[in-house]
DNA sequence: GTGGTCTAGACCACT
DNA sequence: GTGGTCTAGACCACT
């Protein structure tokens, strides 16, 4: 269910929100469904409680689930619909990016080189 | 000095920030330069003074230049660092884009088509 | 069982989510309920059916209903839950923001001031 | 210069987010200017660099301030025009809150004791 | 030197 | 039991 790679160049707490977001995105874990507590998490995967703790954190600010401090993390009503305005808005600002990239000096083939790279190391994912 | 393409789908005020942003910096314009007033450029440009100030409005808030209130609008002390400073994020902020894109389900020839568009319009820029 | 004030300064699709949330929270509406179709209420309310579905909307996005396309909209199982959740949290976001605004140099008795008005404001509701 | 107080119920990453926000206010700190770095600061409060670091990141993801990592952490060119944007949110949100605590059920006078213990609280500071 | 991440482990308030 | 805060201290990449 959670694959972590600790050596990974992406910190583990950002692992671990992907993770749940896509658990979140495919409907695994449904509104409402309360989601491992911070310590149970921490010992099944092997990861400090804090790192843990700064992934849900996050989550919570974002608005994807909804801590409710002596009960449990449970996911929002609203969470696929957060997510799907969040995926709407990912092209625009790649566009954005881009051509603010080109005009500052890098060429097309720069960027592609980069994507390129990206994609291979993102493939056993 | 400026070149403003009306018919661009750039919006004009963006086409001035960046052009004033070229100017400061190749250093054409320096640091403690007073930038031409508001009506002066508008008269020059042949374009409404409120987009001329929207861009420099802009420019104020990003910190390139220092708005004094009954004397004029002057390029920032400091300008160059955080225009280099804004450029070295921008790989980053772009890769870590490009790889949400690559996980959201689009493939790596759906961003170089995107980037190739990108190019051969911004081209004559 | 309705009671939508057209003059009020409050938007009449927030009238409705406030009338609903309450029939929710009373019980009167439970967890599986059926809700009026956005024609039938429009028509008894002689309101736009643009405006009740925009209360549905978000209701729907708040969790507390559940929109079935084709079939209709309920009260989620888990609404009253979900009212209690969000009641906790209500006051601790209050206490935050008054301690923001009494630094920021509001004085104890500007605040009292405010929450008079709208305190007879909200009377008759 | 600093002044936490370690037994507060607000959080010290808290207190260090505050303290350093009135110190851009007031001026004290001016855009472009150098944080103290996460270490020293941390020595100077005595405090854990952890809980420090805490309150810079916020303070970045909020864009009051801009790190660098290698570098160091400076006052953002837009701090100012940013806490004013702020500001101008803080009343209409506490007007809001409050509405929905008096249809909560909470009475006029509820509300009003619990400035008045803030108030006293918050007096010393 | 700088910021950023992570572990190990303690303590708090609240349910 | 739960989430949230904090300390102590290590290690990383980057300037």
């Amino acid at each position: 269910m959670f694959l972590i790679d600790p050596l990974s160049r992406t910190p583990i707490y950002e692992q671990i929100i992907q993770q749940l977001t896509r658990l979140i995105e495919s409907g695994v874990l449904s509104p409402g469904d309360q989601l491992p507590s911070v310590r149970a998490l921490s010992l099944q995967l092997r990861i400090n409680p804090n790192t843990i703790q700064k992934s849900y954190t996050e989550l919570d600010k974002n608005g994807l689930i909804t801590s409710v401090p002596g009960k449990g993390c449970f996911v929002s009503p609203n969470a696929q619909s957060l997510l799907r305005a969040h995926k709407r808005k990912l092209m625009p600002q790649f566009k954005d990016l881009a051509k603010e990239l080109l005009l500052a000096g890098f060429s097309k083939d720069d960027l592609i080189q980069v994507i390129s790279q990206i994609d291979e190391k993102e493939k056993p994912l």
